[in-house]
DNA sequence: ACGCTGATGAAG
DNA sequence: TTCATCAGCGTT
């Protein structure tokens, strides 16, 4: 597989609201290889998705939905192409995109990016040196991207967190599995992420 | 395998 | 107001 390359990449073709008002489990195929970017005092950072989850719902037991609206998640109740940022074990972020009509509460999880742009940065705001462990997982892809609940419900399609297209992913390259780090309605295989990416998470460290 | 850490939401 | 739980990470 060809490897995307930075200067490929154009920053003014994001991804329209309609791409993200869609069946969520769509949704999250079609965002890997996509690029997600967040610029923090005009420089910006990010990297190519490798890893998304897709969280369906109110029917879904393990979505944040599952027992209705309440004060944390009333933005998977909004429109689409919306940021949900939440809090977990005390010192993580989680990013999700908000997907759906308005009034569905839905989203996709981004778990793992491939590093593309201000990996030096985020080797500072990681306090890590190795590329391999700036965005293997959803809560070190938030702590490398300066990004916390002051982003809760912003605009994908602005100036401070967007997406723009990147590789053209085939269904081959793509694999899936139960979602990780859940206990219930493991039966349904929502996690997709790219064959042999090195950057998804829950891999052993390898020099 | 476990401790860190604090918001969240359900129960009382 | 208390309490168990938690869509994770790093170290053991």
């Amino acid at each position: 597989m060809k490897k995307l390359a930075p200067e490929e990449i154009d920053f003014s073709d994001k991804l329209a609201t309609e791409f993200y008002s869609r069946p969520t489990r769509l949704v999250a195929r079609d965002l890997l290889g996509k690029v997600l970017i967040r610029c923090v005092n005009n420089e910006f950072l990010g990297g190519m998705i490798v890893e998304t989850e897709a969280y369906l719902g109110e029917a879904d037991a393990a979505s944040h939905a599952a027992r209705g609206i309440t004060p944390r998640n009333r933005v998977m109740y909004g429109p689409p192409g919306t940021a949900y940022i939440y809090f977990i074990y005390g010192m993580y972020n989680c990013l999700n995109f908000v997907t759906e009509p308005e009034g569905h509460p839905a989203a996709v999880l981004i778990r793992a990016l491939e590093p593309l742009f201000g990996i030096q940065m985020m080797q500072k705001l990681r306090a890590v040196a190795s590329v391999r462990q700036l965005t293997s997982g959803p809560g070190k892809l938030c702590q490398a991207l300066a990004i916390n609940r002051t982003l809760n419900n912003e605009d994908l399609t602005g100036e401070n967190l967007f997406v723009v297209h990147g590789a053209k992913i085939s269904p081959k390259q793509i694999e899936k599995s139960a979602r990780l780090g859940i206990k219930v309605a493991t039966e349904f295989h929502w996690r997709y992420y790219i064959k042999d990416n090195p950057h998804v998470s829950g891999k052993p460290v390898k020099k």
